[in-house]
DNA sequence: GACCAAGGAAACCGATCTGTCTACACTTGA
DNA sequence: TCAAGTGTAGACAGATCGGTTTCCTTGGTC
């Protein structure tokens, strides 16, 4: 058993490869010589490039989560300092050299249909994200942590939005401000 | 001299296409075919494919954005109200059978590097929407006629993620009350 | 009637796509 | 020692990609 298993080098070499230059733009052969594999290899571990993207959107989704809320809590210590702070993990990322929008709204834009497995994928990772926002919003007592979740998380995705189509880098810090306010009144009362 | 100009003709079914099914997933073939033109006559109009997406694009901006102030204006008569019209518009969008998110955001998602020049005029866009909305905000003499447009454009581009990703169709209600918000904000001093 | 630009149909080009297959090397456990 | 499993290298298949070219028709215009 390899250090690495054959399969996370795949993984971890599509999803640079995905995330910077898009799925269909991206062909197995690219893939493979990055990762140092066989064809053979890449098609012993996935039964097409689709079963790939969907691995590698997984592999993506854990990642950025963990990353989110590791960033948010070293950050903040109370829930209502995380709530603020979350804005401080989400500028970070845009400010990472090799940021290129979110990989799940890209996908979306790829695999348009719903009902596409890997908009599937995509539209679950939105919820997850989400949820977590919930429930920092619960821990500090909001009056309706859904609705302050579901008010912040649309916030961010417009930061999103304008981090990376017009390259604002400071999009997060509007995005904290604009968020401040949502959460000021879910707190008063 | 036809009625529809060939090259209006193409850019018709491209853009379609292009919305539907992204740029890298469609192929010239396909537009050839259902434009209904050879594949003479296209690369007669357009040097290369690059240069057709690059059209196509310009031409979904000026539509759009027509589109946008057009509605926006119908359903609100004062400066204030088109500042929450605005929201209504997109609602409207969001509900057509074929949205498919924003053409500008997918864009952005397939050709990610900002310096591209399919990349720029999805910037250039998200600009002039923003200038529109500002231009709004100045007639309703809001306080801060910038920052009110970059807030309520932020707002706007979280609600399309939300939209697309995640199939949402109400997510411009919510926006809408997030929207008034600010506008309030905006007004009263 | 002569000319010409525009378009259509389709062959063709080289490159690249996803995916399969063969041949061979290496490790490991029985 | 041998078999099985896993890997590599890379040829190969068949489709499709963007783009070029050839040949032919059509519809004006002088």
């Amino acid at each position: 058993m390899p250090a690495i298993s054959k399969r996370e080098q795949i993984i971890s070499h599509a999803l640079t490869l995905f995330y910077q230059h898009g799925f269909n733009a991206t062909g197995i052969d690219k893939i493979i010589k990055d990762a140092g594999v066989s064809k053979k290899t890449l098609y012993n571990h996935f039964h097409s490039k689709d079963e790939l993207i969907l691995a590698t959107l997984r592999k993506r989704d854990e990642l950025f989560r963990n990353n989110l809320m590791r960033e948010t809590e070293r950050l903040g210590h109370t829930p209502r300092e995380r709530l603020s702070t979350l804005f401080d993990a989400v500028h970070a990322w845009f400010n990472e050299a090799t940021f290129s929008g979110c990989m799940f709204i890209n996908a979306s834009a790829e695999f348009s249909e719903l009902e596409n497995p890997n908009h599937l994928v995509c539209a679950e990772h939105k919820r997850l994200v989400r949820d977590y926002i919930k429930s920092l919003a619960q821990q500090a007592n909001a009056s309706d942590p859904e609705e302050l979740a579901n008010q912040l998380n649309l916030i961010i995705e417009g930061a999103i939005v304008n981090a990376h189509v017009e390259g604002n880098k400071d999009a997060a810090k509007r995005a904290k401000v604009m968020g401040e306010v949502f959460i000021n009144m879910a707190m008063k009362d």
